[in-house]
RNA sequence: GGUCCAUUGGAGCAGUGGUUUAUCUCGCCUCCCUGUCACGGAGGAGAUCGCGGGUUCAAAUCCCGCAUGGACCGCCA
């Protein structure tokens, strides 16, 4: 094919009065009888192109024989518009046609390639590549491979070398279920997909590469949500003779660098910083949206004497009681509003949501006659209230006055309309402890990962009240999402065995599992640390999209797969017999309905293209 | 594993306190139109209301089950 002068949405008024030859879709085609304008369209945009009655009877033809999403080669002349279109990049000027040539025709499609398009996620989903077609998809990809192209740069530039990592590795205990891969040489074994480079990044360490990074594929085989999927993207680095303060930098520094080639912002550092006490104290949550305030405040002396009987006993019970104030939000929330809200928080276990209006310096809700005059004062002094504001209160256990609140504080701010646009509000999360308790295993298990070096008290404290130590790791949070995280690691093998001990590995499990590691601490390891990004998440951020699908451009459903080709799906029963699996009697009636399923939609198929 | 919501021409929606010609917008087809840019105008086609059962004289509408999709809880070191 002949070379294209160049992407529709260049055409300018650069190309004033010059040939060009284009290539594009058709986006829409307005036929005003001897006079048709066509959108031609292309990842860089859309240029008009015009064909008259004086470019002959043929030209007219082909140009009303277009329809929407036809594959086109445009030759033309690029003249100033007699009435120009601000709107438009391109909207100077138009393509007077000479020679229209179809490439190829197009069905109607599904649905309109346009960005304010509303169609299921499941339809987008099964025609992705019309749904790519759209501009804000596109932008999002691009806006994606930008962030890419900076990290290269930044971390490059500052002697990170690129390694990759297997990701045909081993199942290993703690984390995530692993996505599994049958051995066909080694039948009844599998390999696991990882959830992480980590420890091979850590062993990288050992290998003396003192700063790795690499863009890295991780799988975790867990449920899904808006921003997680089962394999995602890490932007992740590893240095040796680094502490906090060295990894957080170069952090900071690769943040500034995205922020500044992607968006044109200019970060400023260096980035703040709050410990997880505090921040779940204040925000409900270990990654708090700082864009706007609306913080919790615990009402523990407030209500000390409180003849409210759901926060005396609450407090009485070894419990909080601690709220937010809404501003705005008498006006705006009415009961039955409060009360859904109260029914959401139920999902957290909250008991209930008690709320009073202060509205011309008075207390008005249902809670309000439980209030003395003293705890009145208290609520305006503590809150500095000013008028029109709802206070929410929630009087339970420390978990979920947490929950509740953060879910209240999120929901509330969102709906008050006091979420800043275009803001991004970056900030460290440190301090964080190193163990948490798994209720449903009932067992301790690493907050981060069982590699994260306890701080120095956590150290000592390994061995007798293991479940009261810190941990030096730190995470990156921008706009409430948890960005990335990382760690010192544990260099020393005796730190690290001390570790398995209390996470209730016995010695043999821990060395039958991580003895590679173990043995590797052995040998000469430095100390190190590092941290991986979300590279998802932190694309859709910055595209300003709430759902990391429209950042990935194949990206699973909700339920984990992928409705286009039909991922995943039953194989041919030789390939299972040359893995030696055998799949359960249970199951194979699932199979099979799905099998017929996947069978009756080709057949629709067939018969759709033969009409 | 659980909770909630949704499913109506190709796309997005209305209708849901029982009986309608099933609404509107976009798209699609035909015709008209030389300055549109979400072109405009006239006409037209297109839906067994997700599937299965039940209640009823009568179900898109009420009840039960299932499927699919979405959000959330659990889960995600």
């Amino acid at each position: 094919m002949k070379k294209r002068t160049d992407y529709c949405g260049n055409i300018t008024s650069q190309y004033l009065d010059q040939d060009v030859l284009l290539y594009g879709w058709v986006q829409r085609v307005r036929n005003l009888g001897q006079l048709i304008f066509i959108d031609l369209r292309d990842r860089e945009g859309i240029v008009q192109v015009v064909v008259n009655h004086d470019s002959g009877q043929e030209l007219m033809d082909v140009a009303s024989s277009l329809g929407q999403e036809y594959v086109v080669e445009v030759k033309g002349h690029v003249n100033e518009r007699s009435s120009k279109n601000p709107d438009m990049k391109t909207g100077d000027v138009e393509v007077i046609a000479s020679e229209i040539t179809v490439l190829n025709k197009a069905k109607t499609p599904p649905f309109e390639i346009k960005d304010d398009l509303v169609a299921s996620e499941q339809t987008r989903l099964k025609y992705r590549y019309l749904d790519l077609r759209r501009p804000t998809l596109q932008n999002a990809l691009i806006m994606r491979a930008q962030i890419m192209t900076a990290t290269n740069a930044y971390l490059s530039g500052e002697g990170f070398i690129n390694i990759e990592t297997p990701d045909l590795g081993k199942s290993t205990p703690e984390g995530a279920r692993d996505y599994l891969v049958p051995s066909r040489v080694y039948p009844g074994s599998f390999y696991a997909l990882p959830q992480s480079p980590q420890i091979f990044k850590q062993l990288l360490m050992g290998a003396g590469f003192d700063k790795y990074y690499q863009i890295a594929r991780c799988f975790r085989d867990e449920d899904l949500r808006g921003d997680r999927q089962p394999e995602f993207t890490q932007i992740d680095l590893e240095t040796s003779f680094m502490d906090e303060e060295g990894v957080q930098e170069v952090t900071e520094g690769l943040l500034a660098k995205v922020m500044k080639d992607v968006k044109g912002i200019d970060l400023q550092l260096p980035l703040p910083r709050i410990t997880w006490q505090e921040s779940m104290d204040k925000y409900g949550c270990d990654k708090p949206d700082t864009r706007y305030e609306m913080l919790i405040h615990d009402l523990g002396n407030v209500f000390a004497n409180s003849g409210f009987k759901v926060f005396a006993s609450a407090l009485e019970n070894g419990g909080f009681v601690r709220g937010i104030a809404v501003k705005g939000g008498a006006k705006f929330y009415s009961r039955k509003k409060i009360e859904a809200m109260q029914d959401y928080i139920k999902r957290y276990h909250a008991k209930g949501l008690a709320w009073v209006k202060y509205e011309d310096g008075d207390f008005s809700g249902p809670v309000s006659r439980f209030l003395s005059e003293e705890e009145k004062a208290g609520l305006v002094q503590e809150f500095s209230l000013e008028g029109g504001e709802l206070l929410l209160f929630i009087a339970d256990q420390w978990k979920v006055c947490c929950d509740s609140l953060d879910y209240l504080r999120r929901q509330t701010a969102k709906e008050t309309g006091i979420i800043p646009k275009d803001t991004y509000k970056y900030i460290w999360v440190v301090d964080w402890p190193l163990f948490e308790y798994d209720e449903g295993d009932e067992r301790w298990i690493a907050a981060h990962h069982p590699f994260t070096m306890p701080d120095d008290k956590g150290i000592e404290l390994l061995e007798t009240d293991p479940h009261k130590a810190h941990a030096r790791s730190y995470d990156i949070v921008l706009n409430g999402y948890e960005l990335g995280g990382g760690s010192i690691r544990i260099h020393k093998r005796d730190i690290q065995e001390k570790m398995f001990k209390a996470l209730g590995f016995t010695k043999e499990r821990a060395y039958e599992q991580f003895g590679f590691l173990m043995d590797a601490l052995d040998m000469g390891f430095p100390p190190h640390a590092g941290l991986a990004i979300g590279l998802d998440r932190f694309a859709m951020l910055l595209a300003g999209k709430d759902n990391i699908r429209d950042v990935i451009a194949f990206p699973k459903n909700a339920s984990a797969s992928e409705p286009m080709m039909h991922a995943p799906a039953p194989v041919a029963d030789q390939q299972l017999t040359d893995l030696g699996i055998e799949v359960a009697e249970a199951t194979k009636e699932g199979v099979e309905k799905y099998e017929a399923s996947l069978e009756a939609e080709a057949a629709e198929d067939v018969k759709s293209h033969e009409e």
